[in-house]
Parts: structure tokens; sequence; C-alpha cells
DNA sequence: CGTCCTCTTGATTCCCTTCAATATGAGTGG
DNA sequence: CCACTCATATTGAAGGGAATCAAGAGGACG
């Protein structure tokens, strides 16, 4: 077979100059990954963590279930992203993650990646400003739960989502893997009432979401209701990379 | 003058083993700091970023403006912690950072960074290893602000700040710089509301606010209502970098 | 072809916002 | 030292947005 993209290496090189070395020393480290059906828990809250997760394939979600049984989803992840908790640091997972569509996925050791870090710099570093872009994704996560009218908090975050799925899948017509109680679990609101404001922006013409799946209709339009500026996502052009 | 502790290198040595030249670094890196007044803009939405900001004494928050006039604030930022945003990947900044208290500051050049990163490997790893931290006191917030009850919100972010700021500051009797205001924009809530959720919190004898300083009148208790965990802060034990 | 998941809609309740008025203390300047 | 002003805190009343409760429709799947 060819060459097959590895969306976590691409997603690197978007943060800074990798050598030959450093992907080669990426792929390696990702060439054993696992096929996941959907909604199956890649690691739970409470389990040791220890191991560094990287979607190549599919998304998924961290969430965590409070005491109450409500559910609060925190971050969806999608190829290219990785997530990581330090075990020295933490000794139990504070929330899960969990697979939305069914997902091909590589896990790296801890050792493995403490002898990245050491041997591959420009890679350390590459993380690092991952990791700030993803603090301003929750960032700006929080802005929305806090200060956003519920049909702008959800058009802001089918915007975000919309943004990223497209820069790892550039296809014409987009159809998001979203069901409205994931949306609700996501933004902190119950089913019934998102429901409600999903048909507001379907009758409004910026976006339709059925059966698990969502279409954009009009980005412009959904953008406008969300306040929507992008520049948070620290999104550049993909074709330097090419 | 004798060695004056670096909150900055502290903060770090919790997150992985650093050498003396390491903490030499570091210390040079923040050496000429200024102070500010509180109130005071470090760095305002539209900027160009390039600095990094480190924290040597009093608090600071991020927060954002949004359209309709409402205030959000997104973090808090102590004596050690530090803020960054990566000049190459970011045009402009999305947020502000404000500080709340008289603070004082090092602010470190984006080249100087480039070359601590370059050379001390073990730096940018803890420095990496912050970042995963404080992610993870990201996605803490954003569970509050989406399943929690307002005055679990409050008890729970006031637990929060008690923790980190006792990290810091090991006084007896703790007095945090808050506002009800500030409480208000940081939960995204009304000044209105807070006052009544504090008012209850006061009468069950869980924590005191007034005129600009709080008091923690019953940690146990307060992070009872709270539902508090502080797994999620990975603070470590002190003692062994004395 | 029954079961389950997802979506939809209506009625009622309640938490929080909004609006408004007042209190109280800190800082300032005469 | 006191009047003045401003930021902060407090409390009440009314209104609205979202939750809750309840019932049902429509596909997907085995």
């Amino acid at each position: 077979m060819g060459r097959e993209t590895n969306a976590f290496v691409d997603k690197l090189r978007g943060y800074g100059p990798l050598g030959d070395e450093d992907t080669a020393a990426l792929e390696a480290a990702t060439a054993r990954s696992r096929s996941y059906p959907r909604k199956h828990d890649l690691i739970r809250e409470g389990d040791r963590p220890g191991l560094l997760f990287v979607m190549l394939k599919g998304w998924a979600c961290r969430y965590k279930i409070l005491p109450n049984g409500t559910r609060q989803v925190m971050a969806f992840l999608m190829p290219g992203d990785c997530c990581d908790i330090p075990a020295n640091v933490l000794a139990h997972m504070d929330h899960s993650i969990q697979t939305i569509t069914p997902a091909v996925v590589a896990t790296i050791s801890q050792a493995d990646i403490e002898k990245i870090f050491d041997a591959y710099p420009r890679i350390t570093k590459a993380m690092y400003i991952s990791q700030l872009v993803d603090e301003g994704t929750l960032r700006a996560w929080i802005v929305s739960m806090g200060r956003r009218t519920s049909i702008e908090r959800v058009a802001h975050l089918m915007c975000e989502l919309y943004l990223r799925a497209r820069s790892v899948d550039s296809s014409e017509q987009l159809v998001l893997p979203i069901t409205q109680a994931l949306l609700a679990d996501a933004l902190g609101m119950t089913p019934v009432h998102i429901n409600r404001v999903i048909k507001a922006l379907r009758e409004a013409g910026a976006m339709t979401l059925s059966r698990g799946s969502l279409q954009i209709a009009d980005p412009e339009k959904l953008g406008h209701i969300a306040g929507f500026d992008e520049n948070y996502l620290h999104r550049r052009t993909r074709s330097a990379t090419g």
C-alpha cells in the first residue's frame, strides 16, 4: 500500500517545522493502532493514566458523569488530536474518554513518550503548542457557556466543529456525527431545549440536525448567529505543508 | 539581599526534575520584572502576542468582553502561573489579561522562549505538563458551568482558588482578593444572583465574602457543598522540593 | 415486527435575570 | 475632619428562559 497520511503528523507539522527523523519517529510510535466501535470508553474516570491516545480516524469526546447522574462533555477529539495525562502528576483520571463514531486510535506508552520528548525537541515543542491551542478551544467553550444565549451557544459550537472537521476532511457537504443528546451534554442544556433551539436554527435556514448527523446549510448565517470569530482556533492554511 | 523564592521556578519544579542550570536559566529569564497596579491590562484582545507573562506576585485573570457588553473570566492566574500564546500560530489575542491585585510580573520575549526551549529540554517538558494541568482546570470549569447548580458552582470555584492560593501562600487565614462582580464574571451569573448565593453560603457557615476579599470559614463544609474532588488540580506535596 | 434510540411538541414550574432602590465603606479633596 | 463620589454590596418585585414532566412519532436494527 501507499503511504497513508497520518493525521497526527499532519497536525503537529502545522505547529512547527518537523524534520524527516521527527515524522519517522511519530509514524513509528503510532504505527500500531486499534479500531473501536462507537460509544466505546477508551479510558474511564478513576483509571490510572499513562498512555497517550492519538486519534487517527473517527471522533471521540472527553466527558464526566456527575453525582446527580448528568453528563458533561468537555471536548471533542478529531483525527490528529491526542490526549495525554502525565501519569507522574495525576494518579487517577478525573474524566473519561469515549468514541463517538467507530474510530482508529493509536496509543503511545508513557516510556515511549518520554523517549520521544528527550530525543526529538521539535516534537516536544509542537506538542506544547498543540496544547496551547487546545486550551484556547476550552476557553472559548467557557465563554460560550457563561455568556452566550442558547441559540448562540449551539451555533458557536457547530461553527467550531465544522471548521475543525473541515481541516481534516475537505468533503464538499460535511456531515458531523452529532446527536441532540450529545449536544445537550456538551453545552450543559437539556435535550428538550436543544431540540427547540435546533428547530429555530433549521427554520432560519442555517443548519439541519437529524438522526445523528448534522449538516451545515449556510455556514455564513450560522457564524453570524453565533458571533463567531475563528481566530481562537489558530488554524493555519494547510497548503504550505502539502 | 538573600535569594528570593521564584514562584515560577517552584511551580515548574513540581512538574519535573530541574537541574541547577535549568533553574538558573529560568531565574535569569524572569529577573527583570515590573509592578502593575490592580485592574491593569497586561495585554488586550486584538494585540499581537509574543511575550510570555510570568506572574511572580499578585493575581490576574484572563477575560473576554462580548459584543453585548458582558464579560467572561476564563482563568485566574496566581504567582507561578504563566501565560503564553505563540506568536507564530496566532496573529491576535482572542482575549485580554488583567491584574486583579497589584502584581509583579516578568515577561520573556518570544526569542528567549525559543532559546530556552531549544537549550533546556527539561524546562520544555515541565512547561508542557504545566499546560496539561491548566487544561484540566479549564475542563473542571466547564463541568461546573454546565452541570452544577449555582451554589455548587460558587462553592466549587472557591475550593479551587483556596487550594491553589494555599499552595503559594500558606498563611493561616487565607484571604482571597475576589469581589462579587468578579465571581459573577467568572461563573457566568449576574452579580445580584451571586450575592444571593453568597448569602446562602454565609448562612450555612461555609464562607464569607466582603468588600473584595473572601474568607473560607469551613473548607470542609464548602467542599461538601461543592462536591469537590481536588484530584483535577494535580497538586503535589511541596515538601519534596523545599 | 417489536424494541430501542432519536427526535418532537405541549404544559407547567422554577431558577435566574432584569429592573429598581438603597446601604455601606473606601478614597479624595476642600 | 467632613462632604462628596464611586465601587461594592444588599434586598425586593416582576418577568423570562430553560428545566421538568409527559406523551408520542419515526427510523434503525435484529
